[in-house]
RNA sequence: GGCAGGUUGCCCGAGCGGCCAAAGGGAGCGGUCUGUAAAACCGUCGGCUUCGCCUACGAAGGUUCGAAUCCUUCACCUGCCA
């Protein structure tokens, strides 16, 4: 079923990167599947929790494991700026570094070209109409964008936010940093645009990102020749092209098409879901994405993790998925239960001895009470962070691993249903 | 015993005649967070019949059109000198 599939792998002495898709959605493009990477597989659908700094905030990667996590995702910016990609790889690699076994992932730093300059404390997402209490104000542009970072068609230019210092990033230093980083999947350096960019510029920076995937493939492809004595490291082009169908569907084929300039065999291992996404069209442009895609690549949709964006996504194709929020949210006291998320920080807590959410399996659930988590945040206890964290990330992991078993199961519909149905209802008391 | 300084809302702490229901913290209360510049940020934070009124800046009295702010006495606290 794999055994064409072209890949960036150099030679048989590497061990191979693939994917080998299993079951399929009766409805709609959804599937399970397992990525092989050289530290180990990965079950689809998969959620990989956000270590940016080569560390899950507050929480050991032994817990991690326990917790079911299968795989992490670090990040290139980050990483290249503390400690330095050198010292990671003379670590052996981001996993050994970090005491991490299993599979890792990189992001470029192209989510930062976004974040610290055009969209800073712009809307990176939106909630459903009518839910959302943002302020107006983080829609209209500030006027002061690129602050932080500089863009142009070879690259961009960042000033560190740690100590000031002036970087340059191309799509060939973001693949030497993430070929230094030595995750098993790394991504395409890309521009991730945001929901307040007019179309000419979606278009602008789409051509951008196309452009920069080609020299991030030739790079890539050079640097594993080069690095032979390393694991193979697969790479994933990003679909860019904000909500637009027409530009969505183009940068998909395009990045399909791309092969190394030096090795018309060669392409990219996989294919991750970029950009700011509408809650409401989500799933849709997932959909448009992989039905371009081939079904023997793996998809990774970037930076997603509430409930129903999981459902939308899997039954439009995506394979895997990394977010911040369930490990960000923990540390600021909200909690996910199959009732719906909560702040157990507020005073309804004080006196409740009950799990954080009953029936949940997760070191926290079966050792503490709500009362107790909620004098740790109330006390501004460093264990509050580790302890919330530990339980948001097994109630991700475990959604998703939910969804994977219901397709296996062909029960997902019903699941679905009976998930959201619950997670969403009015809350009651 | 003498000299000097202080007492502000739940706590700390600014204010030193009107723009003061009183800056700023903290606590409290509520909310937000989607490829992490996040253990962050936002709102609220005396009471009420809330475009207004009442109660409030140690206590009581006074000056003034008007006082948390000036004066007098009292209570307590704090330095220095005896």
């Amino acid at each position: 079923m794999t055994e064409t599939v072209p890949s960036t792998a150099a030679t048989a002495d590497q061990q191979p990167f693939s994917f080998t898709p299993q079951a399929d959605l009766a409805d709609g493009q959804g599937r399970t599947g397992v990525i092989h990477t050289p530290h180990g597989d990965i079950a689809t659908p998969a959620f990989t929790p956000v270590g940016t700094k080569a560390t899950i905030k507050a929480v050991l990667p032994e817990s991690m494991a326990d917790l079911g996590a299968q795989a992490l995702l670090a990040n290139a910016y980050h990483l290249f700026l503390q400690p330095g990609s050198d010292i990671v790889d003379e670590a052996g690699g981001l996993g050994a570094f970090m005491n991490w076994p299993g599979p890792t992932y990189t992001d470029s730093g192209g989510f930062q070209v976004m974040s610290l300059g055009s969209g800073h404390k712009k809307v990176i997402s939106m909630n459903l109409p009518g839910s959302s209490e943002r302020p107006q104000e983080i829609f209209s542009s500030s006027g002061k964008s690129g602050k932080l970072v500089k863009i142009d068609d070879d690259g961009v230019t960042f000033t560190s936010h740690i100590d000031g210092s002036k970087h340059r990033f191309t799509p060939e230093v973001s693949m030497r940093i993430q070929h230094q980083l030595g995750a098993d999947v790394m991504f395409c350096f890309d521009e991730l645009t945001t929901l307040s960019d007019p179309r000419e510029y979606q278009e602008l920076s789409l051509d951008r990102t196309l452009a920069w995937a080609q020299r991030c493939l030739d790079e890539h492809v050079r640097l594993t020749d080069e690095r032979t004595h390393r694991p193979y490291q697969a790479l994933f082009g990003v679909v860019q092209g904000a909500h637009y169908e027409d530009l969505r569907r183009k940068a998909t084929r395009d990045l399909v098409a791309l092969r190394s300039a030096d090795d018309q065999q060669r392409t990219f291992d996989g294919y991750g879901i970029g950009g700011a996404l509408e809650k409401e069209n989500l799933g849709t442009i997932v959909g448009w994405v992989c039905s371009e895609l081939p079904a023997e690549a793996p998809r990774h949709l970037l930076g997603i993790s509430e409930p129903d964006d999981f459902f939308a996504a899997v039954e439009n194709g995506a394979d895997t998925f990394d977010c911040v929020s369930p490990a960000r949210v923990a540390r600021n006291a909200a909690l996910y239960t199959r009732d719906g998320r909560f702040n157990v920080n507020t005073a309804a807590n004080r006196r409740n001895f009950s799990p954080v959410d009953e029936g949940c399996d997760c070191y926290t659930c079966t050792h503490y009470t709500r009362a107790y988590l909620h004098h740790l945040f109330k006390a501004h206890e460093m264990v509050a962070n580790t302890l919330a964290t530990i339980h948001n990330e097994r109630f991700i992991v475990r959604l998703v691993d939910d969804i994977r078993a219901s397709i296996a199961d062909a029960s997902f519909t019903d699941f679905k249903i009976d998930f959201l149905g619950r997670y969403y209802r009015k809350a009651r008391k």
